[in-house]
DNA sequence: CAGTGGTCTAGACCACCAT
DNA sequence: TGGTGGTCTAGACCACTGC
């Protein structure tokens, strides 16, 4: 039986909760932990890597690693795609395409994605449904400068999220959360009183440096996003 | 010269942006790619468990590694310590008790935290300050049957978060994002009119399967909490 | 300078699972 | 049952950085 890097990691990790290591301390360095688990230093670098990409210890070259004093926090949310979203609820997804126009991109959008002045851009402006329920409002602003052929896409059956999944597959973007009282077109749209308070989350992309799209996500009346850590 | 996992990594990322290695398709194995790249199987292993992690691509034993046909995408959140947060701002911090009590857990709070019938609990009401301006309301729940010392802690001069870290140095916790209507309490503290939209977070935390604590951040008008991916 | 982590190698065995 | 990824080893060289 050999000695795996999950069970180094594991021992490392009951060592540090049950404060045996405690916050600031310096722990054994790779060559030493390999001699007390009897394992190679690769297995050891690899539980201790990956503890250090947990945010448990910090590892510095010459000085060796540390219990980190206030562990870094770190939650990760999944970005689910809406249609997959409600669908893993057990609900039926309904999407409705509410508006769409080709335009100039105005100011405050041109400082969200640093577009040129007179950048064109796509807006959409969408709406998806829990079974019965409205779920979500999408207004997405595309630039068409970087995907022209978005002009020509049809966005009446199926979403811009899918459209550019496949236009792009891969990208960077910005996120935030925020809250927003509901104003007369919301309430409309998502079924609720215009004042409520509707949870949002924006989203800026980028393919290498290239604008992509922005997006302002508003949730019906109620909804909270999840994620354990 | 030998190829390090870092250029193999940014090798096969871009044969995926660039389209050569199209959603859904299958990318060479670890042995052919090693050949390829004229290094160890186990320098592309790391390419390779390194893109999966980060959503790019899907591995499985046998039937090979493919690029996902919609990346996961994730967002990470640094969940800071409000006084770090505010002084990263460049703000001054200052915290206040606004109440203090110990009770019976209420029924919402039992079953948030899995926690028995007739559990006692410590119930803090903070606000934090960055300089004039209230930045977050702090409504926590401590189980005092895991953590009887909370009882006697001195709540007065720092907030319950930075005892807590000592405490418990490490914990597990679910984390959750939403908006809600700020009641007539919520405006006064906050500075805002009862009826505004706030941004709130609500946060459950275990220690090695028992409930540690209970907590809803309830943030000023017009937060927004921000990440990249 | 010298100690520590970061990484690569060449080889090996094994667990899983699609076929 | 064979192919693929998952992991471990023993050794090596190197980059960084505290002293």
């Amino acid at each position: 039986m050999t000695t795996t890097y999950r069970e180094v990691k594991a021992d490392i990790l009951g060592k540090i909760t049950q404060g045996i290591w405690p916050p600031g301390s310096l722990i054994p360095n790779e060559v030493e932990l390999s001699q007390t688990y009897d394992c190679a230093r690769a297995t050891v670098n690899r539980a201790m890597r990956e503890l250090a990409e947990d945010g448990v210890i910090e590892r510095k070259r010459k000085a060796g690693t540390r219990v980190r004093m206030a562990p870094l926090r770190e939650a990760r949310f999944a970005i689910p795609i809406v249609r997959q979203e409600i669908e893993d609820r057990g609900a039926q997804y309904r999407y409705t395409l509410l508006h769409q126009k080709e335009c100039e991109a105005p100011d405050w959008l041109r400082d969200r994605l640093s577009l040129l002045y007179g950048a064109r851009v796509l807006h959409l402006e969408c709406l998806h449904h829990a079974d019965a329920e409205p779920y979500q409002h999408e207004d997405r602003w595309i630039s068409l400068d970087t995907l022209p052929h978005a002009a020509e896409a049809d966005f009446t059956s199926s979403g811009p999220n899918e459209w550019l999944v496949a236009a792009v597959p891969f990208s960077n973007a910005e996120i935030s959360f925020g809250a927003v009282k509901a104003d007369d077109d919301l309430a409309r749209h998502l079924a609720c009183r215009a004042g409520d308070a509707l949870f949002q989350t924006e989203r800026s992309t980028w393919w290498e440096g290239r604008a992509i799209t922005f997006v302002r996500l508003t949730f019906h009346s109620g909804h909270r996003m999840t994620a354990q850590y």
